[in-house]
DNA sequence: CTGAAAGCGCTTACAG
DNA sequence: CTGAAAGCGCTTACAG
């Protein structure tokens, strides 16, 4: 059932049918309103369903598909998924927006399936980037593409990101936990997260603490405490941990050494991905469905060639479920 | 960046490029190596990366996407819809075997998107059907459809479905209740439950129990009870319920009464979607997931022209959480 | 071993 | 007001 069969039931051409089937009649083509009846009729007739991807080959318009992939190996479907978030917004702003969504499989074992992200108008990525000369290729030729996070793509090249307001949060924390301290604090991170945002984390917080003339101490652990960082953990009232995974090495710690969070240890976690509760701790919101979201926002301002709003998601500090002792 | 520029820089025509670039070179064409050479070089220089959608255009292959689209107002990506299983499990079955998903917002508001499903090779429908226009021209071309659930398109068209095997299930269920009563059980249904699964099950209850020779008393009513309904569910030790929230209606009639569920009362609710801890009832087990995977599957074989191997799930009997009462 | 041609289903200038 | 033609990017017979 193509559009020439339509068409020659209905006595017409193929353009006559093609415009009042796209519902263009009018604009640069005019169609008698009996030839149109007959059209809409022959096209119900025989059940005719467009052929959205010829449609799409011709005219090269937005075809109202986002692909996304990411370069985890199992697509974020899943609920457990810390990346489930991000594709939980972007499915829900896609929604809004009248936009359908491709999820690309795979693409991370099988790197040929990279072309299949052409069958969409363009394209948000999830996850830890590596550098990937296929997703080079498609920055290079100004694919839409925006990523979920920041990125650098091949040297240099201009890339789209959304990415969380980590400067404002952490100035937030600072102005939070460093009344306690002596113009000091510890803070704390891995070298197991090596990843972007442990890197603008550590970036800013630096540059804020500068900025207030607060000295910082920095503390680099791999999985468990050593005593050298105990130590200097134990030394601070003010600490900040910069994964939450990082903060559970220490907690126990400070269970032993009789120290309340909230109390006599002011704390911050600069991560939102929160599991169970952590009393006391001060921390950001989770605010991963909204940067997927926006990540659709920014993509159908591309692809309507207009320039993003924003490319940045305020986080809101909040005190994880408190004491009551650090409450003002 | 198209097939020709690649060609015209690699000095060999479209055909050879394209025999080249689709792994295909050898089968009816074959290419020097130092040709395949220069036009993978070529290739890589220029960033090609090709046209998916011309490619399917022109072949008319399986195109490896499968379109998910649902009757519902909202998409069930949300892990708190009773649709998102079937998802999850088209997912990560889709995942398994290499397909990608084209997920259809909208269909339900906006029917002539139904045109989009034609982007993939075959399509999968979840929810509650509505008998439609857009879908039975579908269905009328056969094009490769699969609905989860059992349902009924125009008058009788051909149509694929996966469905729960109730029939097995609703026959465990007796023989585990019916003991428990005399040669005769209660069985309540709702008048807000009018879906295909009520029709099933109560076609499949009513026979198992009439070859069993067990009497079945309906029961009917909307969201509360009568004071009819209420007599004639305390007139059995045997009761079955259709759906989870009419047990909930019951439930705290059988309290007042001090009655125990699984000691005073042997009881069945044909429905899997537990919220809370419903203790001593019997039910069967969500399968929701392996039934989304069916559909993959089943699908997936009516592209590659073969048949399904089966369009059943079973669903095994479980005790919810028991007050111990009934465990043999 | 390789190229020229036709065509997938559609839309968009361009003529009448 | 309507039709004939070209072409989107690709692949597949068909010739050489």
């Amino acid at each position: 059932m193509t559009l020439l069969d339509v068409a020659s039931r209905a006595g017409v051409s193929a353009a006559t049918a093609s415009a009042v089937l796209s519902g263009k009649a009018g604009e640069r083509i005019r169609v008698s309103s009996v030839k149109r009846d007959e059209i809409l009729a022959a096209a119900k007739a025989l059940g005719y369903v467009p052929n959205t991807a010829a449609q799409h080959l011709k005219s090269g318009d937005d075809n109202h598909i986002i692909a996304v992939f990411t370069y985890e190996n199992i697509f974020p479907a899943d609920p457990r998924s810390e990346y489930y978030p991000f594709f939980a917004g972007i499915q829900q702003e896609a929604e809004r927006e009248g936009y359908d969504i491709l999820i690309l499989n795979n693409w991370a074992q099988d790197k040929s399936r990279s072309s299949r992200i052409r069958l969409a108008s363009g394209a948000i990525m999830i996850g830890v980037n590596r550098d990937d000369e296929h997703i080079t290729s498609l920055v290079k030729q100004e694919f839409p593409l925006v990523f979920v996070g920041r990125r650098k793509i091949g040297n240099g090249l201009p890339v789209h990101c959304v990415r969380f307001g980590y400067e404002i949060a952490v100035r937030a924390v600072v102005d939070r936990i460093a009344p306690y301290a002596d113009r000091s604090l510890v803070y704390v991170s891995s070298t197991l997260s090596t990843a972007e945002p442990t890197e603008d984390k550590s970036t800013f917080l630096h540059r804020v603490c500068s900025e207030k003339g607060i000295a910082v101490s920095d503390v680099s652990v791999a999985d468990s405490a050593t005593p050298e960082s105990i130590a200097a953990v134990l030394s601070s009232r003010a600490v900040i941990f910069d994964r939450l995974f990082i903060a559970d090495i220490f907690t126990p710690i400070f269970q032993k050494e009789g120290m309340a969070i909230g109390r006599d240890v002011f704390g911050a976690i600069l991560e939102d991905d929160w599991t169970g509760t952590h009393p006391g701790w001060t921390a950001w919101e989770n605010r991963r469905m909204e940067l997927g979201a926006l990540a659709v926002k920014n993509l159908i301002a591309f692809l309507s060639g207009r320039d993003a709003d924003t490319e940045e998601v305020v986080l809101p500090i909040v005190e994880r479920a408190s004491t009551g002792v650090l409450a003002e």
